[in-house]
DNA sequence: CGGTAAGCGAGACGGTACGTCCCGTCTTCCT
DNA sequence: AGGAAGACGGGACGTACCGTCTCGCTTACCG
């Protein structure tokens, strides 16, 4: 019933997420279709709907791809610089092709419930989870307050910058990355 | 050239956008068609391209006619409570069909840059300027730092509910509302 | 439900046809294609899907229009010699494209029973009718044995004719219709 | 290159034979695949292609094995009863899925040379030749014109029972076998 | 009598065409 | 002139099969 992933040409799934990836980029997200990247890629169109259920997902894997490890977290010993150097990473990455993708996907995603829950799992999850943990361990050495909720403050600094992202609402660059932290860090009140 | 705003039949506007709203919440905003809002609301489609560029703009006047004045702001004096009411509206909404509604509008928004600033003009930023206001009034009462940039404070705010809501990373509640104020109004720092 | 003929386009559905007819004429039958026909008229798929049920139905139209007169019986009083002339021309046409086009449509009838009916209603039954009420000229006039079966008359001589033609045992000329008339006429027995 | 006949599986070939048939009983001739023979067979698509150029090859292969020799002439001395007989039959067979079958394959034959030939190699031939041979027997014996064209004779007698056969223009009974045989044999001049 | 080459089941592959859906434009006829 | 209706050229969808190919496997022959 379900294809046999040994027997997967290995030509053809590089094939086809090199030409998803620079249509994507060529044309924008939504106008990628499944027929272009088969033709782009010179595969039929049953080899990639044997491998993947949806252009958006033959799409996450290209971004995957492309992502590797370029905004993983680094560990300095000062959770503001981590935060800082993470945040500007990703803020950049925002602001390149590589967002647009993202972007698309996200908005996919929002009518696609498998979809939601691959990007959630395999792009969000791992880099929230060490944002966490670099939180935990400000808060065991004193940097951090100790009785945080750390789900909610990983989700207020991140919040801000998908906001920006997703609502354009203005420049997404490290001035405002700095000030979000330092507002987050230090709180609104007087 | 462009049509005449005064011989706009009220009935067919009226019929267009219910049968666009009816139509977003039983099949998703992905799957509404212009076809189908046409065939439902008994309306030729050249009615609908006449006064709306796409599916997703009569979708948004749906979105706005809906939504009316139900999570505008209120002023009690105290800054964080009527934060507290307004966001938690907020997040009501976003768990509702409108919610849904308005989370697909977003997306559309990602691949086309005039429903976009539609959206931000006419949904957004009014809200925003009025959180901002608020913001300034505290500030000059003294309930809120007098340093305090503004726009990225409302972005905090809100991007915890826009993360929420757009990655579905977790409930959208009270709760969640209470974390987030409490974090981004005294800080993350120990 | 079903579109509405006096809003349909003349010059597609001639465009339509003609480009079936050439395309069976270049590739046969069996290899005409709905998308190229559409391609080589310039016309929407849809636009053929809209008027007719089947590729075969439309190269059916095709081969009707060009067939036209061209077989028609005519009565110069003598029995044999018009079953003769009309024979042979008849003969004459199956050996034309226009025959590989017939033979086609035959040979999807075996699997279309709605195509089937069309060409025997439209096709044969007409032609059939023509011979069989010469034959009853013929038989009140005396040359005919007057109590001839004239359906099975009618068969016997186009039976010949179409087993040539549709299992192509041997050429089908003006000599092979004459030893199939002269042995209708006078019989087998000795 | 070419396969070595020695090393067949005979059971594979049984298997494939049976399972088109069965097909071809089950869906009628036009839409058995391929595919659907060897799935049903429970034998690789190679199998079949190694030893069968195309599906109606292996159609044919399977209805001649099915007719066997069930419509053979047999020689009693009275040549218009042999003819009546063995018409008789073939005529039953006609109406039969073996003969839905046939159909389908001389349909298929309209645009296949190859197949064209071997059905009427194997099929056709034999018989049209044992006709033949008794038609010639009946002339030397007296019954039959000692001048006939026996090919035409041939044509005539069984083109009536293919005309109707693959035109369905009406019932193919003894009655009809009886009224062509009468008009054949005595002639339709009065 | 053990190696090897063939046939075999299985099914992935590059392709073509299917019949459907919807796009945005257009034309027609009605109010 | 606006509107209901819907035909039109077009593009993409997801599916079904085509005929070729490449895998392991089993099986029979042959050195």
């Amino acid at each position: 019933m379900s294809p046999n992933p040994t027997r997967r040409s290995l030509q053809s799934q590089q094939a086809i997420l090199s030409a998803a990836y620079d249509l994507a980029r060529e044309l924008g997200t939504a106008k990628v279709t499944i027929e272009g990247i088969a033709a782009r890629a010179g595969v039929g169109k049953q080899t990639i709907y044997r491998w993947w259920p949806s252009k958006a997902a033959v799409l996450l894997d290209a971004l995957k791809a492309a992502v590797g490890g370029s905004i993983d977290l680094t560990d300095t010993g000062d959770v503001a610089a981590d935060l800082r150097a993470q945040m500007t990473a990703v803020a950049g990455l925002f602001g390149t092709d590589l967002g647009r993708l993202y972007a698309g996907l996200i908005a996919e995603a929002q009518s696609d419930p498998d979809l939601a829950r691959s990007v959630k799992e395999t792009l969000l999850a791992p880099r929230v989870a060490a944002v966490a943990d670099r939180l935990r361990k400000g808060a065991a050495e004193g940097e951090i307050r100790p009785d945080l909720n750390v789900t909610a403050a990983v989700e207020l600094l991140y919040g801000a910058l998908y906001y920006r992202f997703l609502l354009q609402s203005g420049p997404l660059d490290a001035d405002y990355v700095d000030a979000t932290l330092d507002l987050a860090l230090t709180g609104l009140r007087a």
